[in-house]
This record gives C-alpha cells, sequence and structure tokens, in this order.
DNA sequence: CTGTTATAGTTGCAATTGCAACTATCACTC
DNA sequence: GAGTGATAGTTGCAATTGCAACTATAACAG
C-alpha cells in the first residue's frame, strides 16, 4: 500500500531539513552583514522595498501586510518604529475611514538605498556563489512551485 | 565588466526572494498544523528528535545546540521549559564540572512520537504535493550545497 | 603552582512576537 | 435607516528572542 503512507519519503524528509537549516543559517547571515553594517533588520528593507516601488503611491496598511508576510499588529508596531524614525508616513485614509495610507519619505528612499548594496551583496555570495546558474534557475522554480501550493 | 557586479543577477535575487517567502509560508502552516493538535512547536521537536536518536546516551547542552542551530542562552531557556514538563532531565556533567548532561525522558520520547504524524503529513503535504520526485532530489541537492557554503 | 585565556552555561533586561480583546468604520440586508 | 456581520487597525499582556554581563570550571603557558 505505496501511496497511502503518511509520513514523507527519505528524500523529501532530507530536503525539508535541509531546507530548514539552511534558511535558519542563510538568514543569519544576512541579518548579520547588515547589523555589521549598522543597519536594521532585513523586515525593514522588504516594508521600505514595497513602498520604494512607485514612491509616489500611496499604500493602505493592509497591502503593505500581504506582501510582507506580516501579522497585522505585527505591521502595525513596525511602521510605529518606522514612521518614528521618520522613514515612513502614515496618514488616515479619506476614501476608507478605518484605515491609514503609508507613503516612503525621503529618508526612507535613501536607507532602502544605503541598504541594498549589503543585502544584495549577501545573496550574491550566499546564492550565487554556491550554485550554479542552472541550479538557482531551478532553485526559483521549485520555491515557486512551493509557493503556488500555499495560496 | 561583467563578473565584477555586487549586486545578484535577477535569477538570484528572484531565487531568493521565493526561497525567503516560501520558507516563512512553509514553517507558518507547520507551526499551524501543530498548534491545531495541541501540540507544542518546532523547537521542541528538534531537540526531542536529537535526543531520542539514542534514548540511552546522554548529550551535552552544546552538543544539542550545535544540531538544532539554536544560540547558547536561548537553548537553556528552551532546556528550562522541557525540563519543567518533565520531557528531558538535566544534571551536571561529572566529567567536566561547567557543563550539563541532558537525557530524553520517556514522556519526552512519547511526546516526539505523537508530534511526528503531525509533523511528517506536514511535510509531505508540503514537499511531496507539489513537487516531482525529482525536484525534491533536485532540492535537496541544492539545499546541501547552500550548507555547505556556510560552513 | 599561578596567571591567563577559552569554554559551558545562566541570568537580567530590552526588544520583538503572538494572541486576544477592543474600537471604529464599512458593506449589506431588510 | 437600523441591524448584522465583516474589515482595518490598535493595544495590553504574556511568551520568546537577542544581547551583554556574569559565574564557574577547564586548559594551557610559563
Amino acid at each position: 500500500m505505496e501511496g497511502m503512507e503518511k509520513s514523507p519519503s527519505a528524500a523529501a524528509e532530507q530536503a525539508w531539513i535541509a531546507l530548514l537549516r539552511s534558511q535558519q543559517l542563510l538568514l543569519a547571515r544576512v541579518e548579520a552583514a547588515l547589523k555589521a553594517a549598522d543597519l536594521p533588520p532585513l523586515a525593514w528593507y522588504d516594508v521600505l522595498l514595497e513602498l520604494s516601488r512607485e514612491p509616489e503611491t500611496e499604500l493602505r496598511q493592509f497591502e503593505i501586510g500581504e506582501r510582507v508576510l506580516l501579522s497585522k499588529h505585527n505591521l502595525s508596531r513596525l511602521l510605529d518604529r518606522l514612521a518614528a524614525e521618520g522613514l515612513v508616513k502614515r496618514q488616515a485614509c479619506d476614501s476608507d475611514g478605518r484605515g491609514n495610507v503609508v507613503t516612503i519619505t525621503k529618508k526612507g528612499l535613501q536607507l532602502r538605498e544605503r541598504m541594498w548594496p549589503v543585502y544584495g551583496a549577501a545573496i550574491k555570495e550566499l546564492i550565487e556563489g554556491p550554485l550554479s546558474a542552472a541550479q538557482i534557475r531551478s532553485l526559483g522554480d521549485i520555491m515557486q512551485a512551493l509557493l503556488q501550493n500555499l495560496r
């Protein structure tokens, strides 16, 4: 009764564990690189990046939350910090009295630009270093497939 | 001057982002599955698993830390919780007066066994569901390569 | 031995996260 | 337009994490 197993195959288990570990270590490396350069954590970058895609456009808070995968209360307080640093501006939304719209400030744009070289270099080293171009493509495809499955 | 770029290629960046996102979502799914079954978080499983590989053998605290990728103070307190629940036993090490040795209890073994079906089913669904056998092999290989690079 | 440095682990404190409860507005139905 | 349920966001509180300082032992050089 092959297909009825509820446990994963050995290959899947091994891949899962390697995925878990490497992700943990990769993330730690990136965070360490940012910290070493006296820069804020990755979560700040993510939010700033989303906002800087179209710097003029206001984003609703929940839109940011969807893109960055942050729970709303969590995002609420992250934005508190970002706003306190003058990196974003949060205003009441006139078309929806419950909500806020958020825009990035000049200072926020600048910070994101300062973060990117450090972040980018880390990605380059950690991904392009050990992997061939074919592997990178393959990694991208596989991760996309995993993501599809999570919708 | 192609090779001198400090930014990652578009493919590498895309793969990185997909990796980041999928890992985040996968982990959330697994944790949610455990919680839904009234089971403790994944970190507990990891520690219990390492200890249950040879249930008779005592492990030094730092050995657990190495295998589970947990900072020492973090592990120290996680073991506090596990010990408080009677899942592990922590004793002074006689061959090294600074250290502790940790063993898993019957109750700890039983908990790990109760966790595995839930965890395993989640892995099966999340990894084997969307990926072909070849992709799973490929994923394992790629993650290994990334890990190698992190030594 | 004695002094120095490294290792194992714990603890206090601040920052972050997760959860549940709460407020306010919106959208929809009757 | 009053009532109901959903949505956007905030807040309080407890649990977890990260960091730095601390204790105690070990290991090693002279």
